[in-house]
DNA sequence: TAATAAAGTTAGACTAATCTAACAAATAAT
DNA sequence: ATTATTTGTTAGATTAGTCTAACTTTATTA
C-alpha cells in the first residue's frame, strides 16, 4: 500500500509526461514545482519511488513511470475523476468546486467503493470538465474523446455523444439533424471562421466551430 | 484544523465517555486500548489535545472533552455515520462492510460536501447500524430512538418509525393495527417474557419485546 | 500499612515528509 | 571551450506520530 504522498507523486509525474508535455520523461524541478515541494524534497521521494519499482529515475536525469507505476497513476486518476462526476452529478457542485474536495476523495482505500460508484454513476467514460475516466482495469477509451472537429478527411465518422446537455443547445442540434448515431463526413474547413461542411443525410451542411467541438464521435 | 490522528483521539474519547462507560472520564491506557497504540502515544496526545484546548487532562489524571471537542468530536461521528447511510442505501453496501470505508471518508475535510450529503440522503436520522446522526450543529435527537420497549407507564407516545423494512415485519405490525402516528400507550409489563401490554386503537394487545425494539415512538 | 500490581509518564529513537543551505552536474551562451 | 546559468543532489534539521524501556504515581490487597 503507497502512502498519499507517494500517490500525489505518481500522479502529478503521469500529468507532465502524458498530459502537458510532450517527451516521455520529466525532471525533478518540474515535478517539484508541479507538486509546491522544494526539489530537495522531490528528489528524496524519487529515489523512494525507483526503490518500489514505480518510477525509472537516475541521478541527475529526467524520470519516467514503470508500467506498475503508470497503472497505480490511473487508478488514482479514475477515483479523481468519478468523485468529480459524482460530486456534480448527485450532490449539484458546479464544476469549479469539486477539485479540491475530489483531490482528499481519490486517496480512500477501497477497489470496492470505487466498482460500485462507478456503477452507481452509470459508468460515466468522462468526467464534468470533460476529461475522460480510465476504467477499472486503467484503460482510456481515447476514442471516445475526438469531436467533429477532430474528423479528418477521407474517414467515415458516428456522432455517438454530445458535451452539453442544455434543452437550447439539444433543439439547435435536432433542428440541423445532428442525432446520436447518425453517420458523418467531413468535406472541407473554411478557412475564414474555421466552420466546417459536414456531410450527413446525403446533404452539406455548415457547423460552427464551436458547435463542432460539442459533439462526440467515433470512427467507423 | 485538525490531523487525522487528533480527530481520531476525539473520537476515542467521545465513545469511551458518553458510549461505552458509565461514567465522565476516560483513563490512557483506555484510550489508547481503544486506539491500538500504547499508553506512550497516547499520552504525548493528550498532552497536545490539551494545549488545544479541546480536552481536560492532568498528569495521571483522567481526560475528558471540552464542550469545544466534544463538538469536533460530533462532526466527525456526523460524518462516519452519513458515509455510512450513503454506501448501504445508495451504493448496496452491507451494514458490516461499510465502517472500515466510512473511518476514511469521515476524516474528509468540506462542511458543504457533508451538508450536500446529507440532503441527498434526505436527513437521515439514523444510520444503518440504527445509530443516531447528529445534525449540522452537533445535535443529538435521542428522542428519535426510543422505541416501545422505552415507554414509560402514564405517558402518551405515537409511532414514528421502525427499524426493520422486510416485508414480513411490515406485514406482521400491520396486521397488529401499528401504523405510524398511532396513538400508544403502556399498559403493563409482562414479567414472564417481557413482552407488554399497550392501548392502541382503544384495546390493549400484547407486544412481544423483539418486535417492540423495533419500533420507534416519541412522547407526545 | 507496607508490598504488589496497575496505570501513566518520560526519555530517547525511528519513519515519513518536509525544509534550508551548500554543493555538484549538466546545459546554454558568449 | 570556458564561463555562467539552470538543474539536481546531499547533508542536516524539523514536525507529527509512533515505538520501547525505564521510571513514577496511584490503586489494590494481603
Amino acid at each position: 500500500m503507497n502512502t498519499i504522498a507517494e500517490e500525489n507523486y505518481l500522479k502529478a509525474i503521469y500529468h507532465l509526461t502524458y498530459e502537458l508535455e510532450t517527451t516521455d520523461f520529466v525532471g525533478t524541478n518540474n515535478i517539484a514545482n508541479y507538486l509546491s515541494v522544494k526539489p530537495a524534497t522531490a528528489t528524496d521521494m524519487l529515489k523512494k519511488l525507483k526503490e518500489k519499482s514505480l518510477i525509472n529515475y537516475e541521478k541527475y536525469g529526467k524520470s519516467s513511470l514503470t508500467n506498475e507505476g503508470k497503472k497505480l497513476a490511473l487508478e488514482i486518476i479514475r477515483k479523481h475523476r468519478l468523485w468529480e462526476t459524482f460530486l456534480c452529478e448527485k450532490l449539484g457542485f458546479n464544476w469549479e468546486e469539486v477539485h479540491e474536495i475530489a483531490e482528499q476523495l481519490e486517496h480512500i482505500k477501497s477497489n470496492k467503493l470505487i466498482d460500485r460508484l462507478d456503477k452507481f454513476l452509470n459508468y460515466p467514460k468522462t468526467d464534468p470538465h470533460g476529461e475522460l475516466i480510465p476504467n477499472a482495469e486503467g484503460y482510456i477509451d481515447y476514442q471516445s474523446k475526438i469531436s467533429v472537429a477532430d474528423m479528418k478527411l477521407g474517414f467515415i465518422y458516428k456522432i455517438t455523444a454530445v458535451k452539453e446537455d442544455s434543452y437550447e443547445f439539444l433543439k439547435l442540434i435536432n433542428n440541423m439533424g445532428l442525432n446520436i448515431n447518425k453517420q458523418i463526413e467531413l468535406k472541407e474547413v473554411n478557412i475564414y471562421d474555421n466552420s466546417l461542411q459536414i456531410k450527413i443525410n446525403n446533404q452539406s451542411i455548415n457547423i460552427s466551430s464551436h458547435i463542432a467541438h460539442k459533439i462526440l464521435i467515433e470512427q467507423i
